[in-house]
DNA sequence: ATAGGGTTAG
């Protein structure tokens, strides 16, 4: 085969991998091999790519079937064996695209294989093992790590440190920070930024303090971090602390949107809507020709907005960032419906959720149901919230398909109906309520909280007898003990 | 190898 025709090939397999067609892969997949029997490796990957991509598109899950196992391990097979590269190249394609199942079949492949893990196939796998939260993985490749002699480098000493940090094994990452034997300060934001996301604020000032104490300058990701500490404190002095390092220590501080977002969000959750405001306001509009203001700092502009109850500015804001041609995203249409929930703007908060489908095209997902339906619950709007729910294109009160929070988004939206009804006293809607969250998620505390609430304020106590029952009967009166006396005594 | 936005009863 030419070069020029396999380039051409390759043309074709990327545009198979970006539209996902499975049939299209399939067809050029049988025209090459009557082209040639004899694939260069970057073809090989190529192919492998377009045919991950399609069948993860068809089969619609994070887990591998069983021909799309058989169908990468035989394009694997023909992968020369004694370099690593076209193995990691596709495994951090996978990791990077939200495969991170399809990586971990790469990467053991590779290793089954006889092929020499390299710290790239290490990081590789630390990565996709804390995105699939599977801890025993993680730590199979830590004690091979051990044994290898990577402990040395930073690189895969840091991802280390970001694996345990990720799956919460926030002793560990310490652990692995402590006993390293050469830092920097990529190794200590993984774990500074561990302590952050766990809302551990205080272990996470004493590290930066640490740092400061091991020769480490704080870089653009330490100051990330070290906003959202002073957002989780309320620490409004630190956090102008911050701001003026910002200024002084930090190139293009003016045009680097994460550290602005950051920033505009402290600000806001310390109620400083007017600092906020201001930081918004000479972002990428003035001097240097800097980055673009882009959705997500428009998202954190308009919730701190409606956070605080400004509902009149959400909604010059949020026309302002179309006239600028700024696209929405989904995430934004939560945060502006939500202020109108906020701030009991029902109509406005209905008109959001409208556009969104009719005038952006756009799938509402669970969230925004949820926020919808506690939208309506909040102005006492129970029957209209119902009926929104039972036309939902989703599959509810079964276990579920959620995105990512495990069964708890079918919870959270008749959880927000049930508690509109303890506060209405609306019995008949309650128990339904009840009944759907319970099936979705039988362990959840709060629902039985809920219910028992709402039967004691009408005085249905048997129902109560009976609730406390099926608690012992599922094995939860522990945690429940406490709210229990409180109702009832 | 590490970073930014939303929802869940008060």
């Amino acid at each position: 085969m030419s070069s020029h025709q396999a380039n051409r090939f390759k043309y074709h397999l990327k545009h198979c991998y970006q539209s996902k067609n499975l049939n299209l892969t399939k067809t050029l997949h049988a025209y090459i091999l009557k082209t040639s029997h004899f694939l260069s490796t970057s073809l090989n990957t190529s192919l492998i790519l377009s045919y991950s991509s399609s069948l993860h598109h068809h089969n619609n899950t994070t887990t591998i079937s069983t021909t799309h196992f058989n169908i990468l391990t035989n394009l694997f097979k023909s992968i020369d064996p004694s370099n690593p590269l076209p193995f990691n190249t596709i495994a951090s394609h996978f990791s990077h695209h939200g495969h991170p199942s399809l990586a971990l079949h790469t990467l053991s492949f590779m290793h089954f294989s006889g092929v020499v893990l390299d710290s790239y196939a290490i990081c590789s796998s630390l990565t996709a093992a804390a995105a699939i939260r599977s801890v025993g993985l993680g730590k199979m490749v830590h004690a091979h790590v051990e044994k290898s002699g990577w402990l040395s480098s930073v690189y895969v000493g840091s991802a280390l440190i970001d694996f345990y940090a990720k799956t919460s094994a926030f002793w560990d990452a310490r652990r692995a920070f402590d006993e390293m034997p050469v830092r920097n300060v990529v190794c200590a934001n993984a774990l500074f930024l561990g302590f952050v996301e766990g809302r551990m604020w205080e272990d996470g000032l004493s590290l930066v303090r640490r740092m400061r104490g091991l020769g480490m300058e704080c870089d653009r990701f330490t100051m990330c971090g070290l906003l959202k500490v002073c957002a989780g404190l309320a620490k409004i002095e630190l956090g102008r602390q911050v701001h003026g390092s910002l200024i002084r220590r930090i190139d293009a501080f003016g045009g680097d949107v994460f550290l602005r977002t950051s920033l505009i969000d402290m600000y806001g959750r310390c109620g400083v809507v007017e600092k906020a405001r201001h930081v918004f306001d000479h972002t990428g509009v003035g001097d240097g020709g800097e980055e673009k203001r882009d959705v997500i700092l428009w998202t954190s502009m308009l919730g701190v907005c409606g956070r605080n109850g400004h509902f009149e500015d959400v909604i010059q804001l949020f026309k302002e960032m179309l006239m600028e041609g700024t696209k929405p995203d989904k995430i934004v249409f939560l945060a502006v419906i939500s202020a109108c929930s906020y701030t009991g703007n029902v109509n406005q908060g209905l008109q959001y959720f409208e556009s969104m489908v009719c005038d952006f095209g756009m799938d509402p997902d669970q969230e925004h149901y949820s926020c919808v339906v506690d939208l309506l619950c909040r102005a006492g709007e129970l029957e209209r919230a119902l009926d929104l729910i039972s036309r939902m294109p989703f599959k509810m009160g079964t276990s579920d398909n959620s995105t990512r929070n495990g069964g708890t988004s079918n919870t959270s939206l008749w959880g927000a109906l049930l508690n509109a009804c303890v506060d209405t006293g609306n019995v008949e809607l309650g128990k339904l309520a009840a009944e759907r969250a319970l099936e979705a998620d039988p362990r959840n505390v709060g629902i039985y909280v809920l219910w028992s609430n709402l039967c004691a304020s009408v005085g249905m106590w048997d129902e109560i007898e009976k609730l406390r029952d099926l608690i012992r009967e599922r094995g939860m009166m522990k945690d429940v003990g406490c709210s229990w006396l409180e109702v009832s005594g």
